[in-house]
RNA sequence: GGGCGGUUGCCAGAGCGGCCAAAUGGGACGGGCUGUAAACCCGUUGGCGUUAGCCUACGUUGGUUCGAAUCCAACACCGCCCA
């Protein structure tokens, strides 16, 4: 940023959304002394697709690398073979050496649309780099920083000891290993979500056994899903990839309840706060579009969010077919109904076809079709077939 | 090392010899209402098959029985208690 902003302006910008800075005073030095900053962020290896929840932190960095600092991202790929317990009631499975550098590759793009990847801002590292040389006794001196009364602290391990779940010894390093991280990189501040908070703290911790500045930890709250009740992940299906196209983003970010819009602005957007307010003292369809149209503006442009707007009125306020369907050809002649739409791919199976014919999901042309042994006769004259309010194609015979 | 209990569909959880593709709840999907919101109502929720029906499925393997998710044995895994 051109401008010198005030360190007070700063700071509020950095806490925009953030749970929690330990310490803000801290951080606040920091920045008075004008350095560049260097601004750590762990990357989990074993999740290479990233989602909104993911660019939560990930936003957070880039205010950082606008305002003149140094984004350090650490793959952890040493760590990832041991296997993380945060937020987690078990063990996490160990990845192999190939895995972990595909996810990485993968992660790099797509977090490449948020942070500023101007190498002078950009720094990736390895923790393997460093953790893969230290010797038994090394480590041994690590262990010495912290007392088992310290690593039963964390929240997670506190609940497995409650509930007599296994813990593995292995476990008390992963704290360890990442803190060990921060003294390596020479950490300045560290982001992460809430789940990493102990983790994070206890870079802090190190840091000082090791005379050195202490971090500053700054977390962000986890991302609540589509649903409005579990956070965002792949496995919930609850999520908005970052390389989703427009329309499904669009169509996504419509479907969230009510009562997430209000967070979503925070933690998704730069509108300043008293803007949001406005906003959401507006019709809930109109403010939702607006956060529909700025989201999908972050990762494809302003063009494809205003298609993606009009085509998502187009298609669900009109009701109206969309723009663009995808044609599949088949051979001439009659076909049953159910195996037509495993063939396009809106049923599973012929017995998932069936049932949502007979539940009245299906039409063929303008015909709404419920008869589950119904026959359709198909000629080179596309017919749109549709299943539900979501799946629209066309078929026709070639 | 010893004693006890458990392992069921996406998840939780019933079932304790035939009426079980398996209650019920959650989730998911579809329909209605609507703003692809919430709430609510209805339906569906293993595969193949136009009905009939058939096939696979209740940790693994084998056994008893006309017939097993249900009984027996061994094995594997998990939990609790004692050492």
């Amino acid at each position: 940023m051109a401008t010198i902003a005030s360190i007070d302006e700063q700071m509020q910008l950095l806490s925009r959304g953030a749970e929690h800075v330990y310490s803000q005073t801290e951080l606040a030095a920091k920045l008075k002394s004008g350095r560049r900053l260097r601004i750590k962020l762990g990357m989990d290896p074993t999740a290479p697709d990233i989602h909104l929840g993911h660019t939560v932190v990930l936003r957070k960095m880039r205010q950082f690398q606008d305002l003149g600092h140094v984004a350090v991202l650490l793959i952890g790929d040493y760590t990832a073979r041991i296997g993380d317990p945060t937020g987690r009631d078990s063990t996490r499975p160990i990845l192999d050496e190939a895995t972990i550098t595909a996810n990485a590759e993968t992660y790099l793009a797509q977090a490449g649309k948020i942070l500023d990847t101007d190498p002078e801002k950009l720094e990736v590292v390895r923790n393997s780099d460093w953790l893969a040389k230290l010797s038994f006794a090394d480590v041994l001196r690590l262990t010495g920083y912290v007392t088992v009364q310290q690593m039963l602290h964390r929240e997670n391990f506190k609940l497995r000891m409650r509930n007599d779940t296994e813990i593995m010894v292995s476990e008390f390093m992963y704290p360890l290993m990442q803190a060990y991280d921060s003294v390596v990189i020479k950490a300045d501040v560290e982001l992460g979500g809430t789940d990493q908070t102990f983790n994070n703290l206890m870079g802090r911790e190190l840091m000082a056994k090791h005379q050195m500045e202490k971090q500053v930890v700054l977390t962000m709250p986890i991302l609540v899903g589509l649903d409005g009740t579990e956070k965002m992940s792949k496995s919930k299906g609850n999520y908005v990839a970052v390389t989703d196209d427009a329309n499904d983003m669009f169509g996504k970010i419509m479907s969230i309840p009510d009562t997430l819009m209000s967070n979503y602005f925070t933690l998704l957007t730069d509108l300043p706060t008293e803007e949001t307010a406005a906003l959401l003292e507006g019709h809930p369809r109109e403010t939702k579009d607006r956060l529909a149209r700025i989201i999908v503006e972050q990762f494809h442009d302003a063009q494809a969010a205003e298609a993606a707007a009009g085509e998502f009125k187009r298609r669900f306020a009109e009701k109206q077919l969309p723009t663009d369907m995808e044609v599949h050809t088949v051979e001439p002649g009659d076909h049953p109904l159910a195996g037509l739409m495993v063939k396009v791919g809106f049923a599973g199976s012929n017995s998932e076809a069936r049932r949502l014919i007979k539940g009245g999901a299906v039409s063929f042309g303008d015909d709404k079709i419920s008869d589950p042994t119904a026959h359709v006769n198909v000629t080179s004259d596309a017919v749109v077939l549709k299943v539900g309010k979501r799946r629209v194609c066309q078929v026709q015979a070639g």
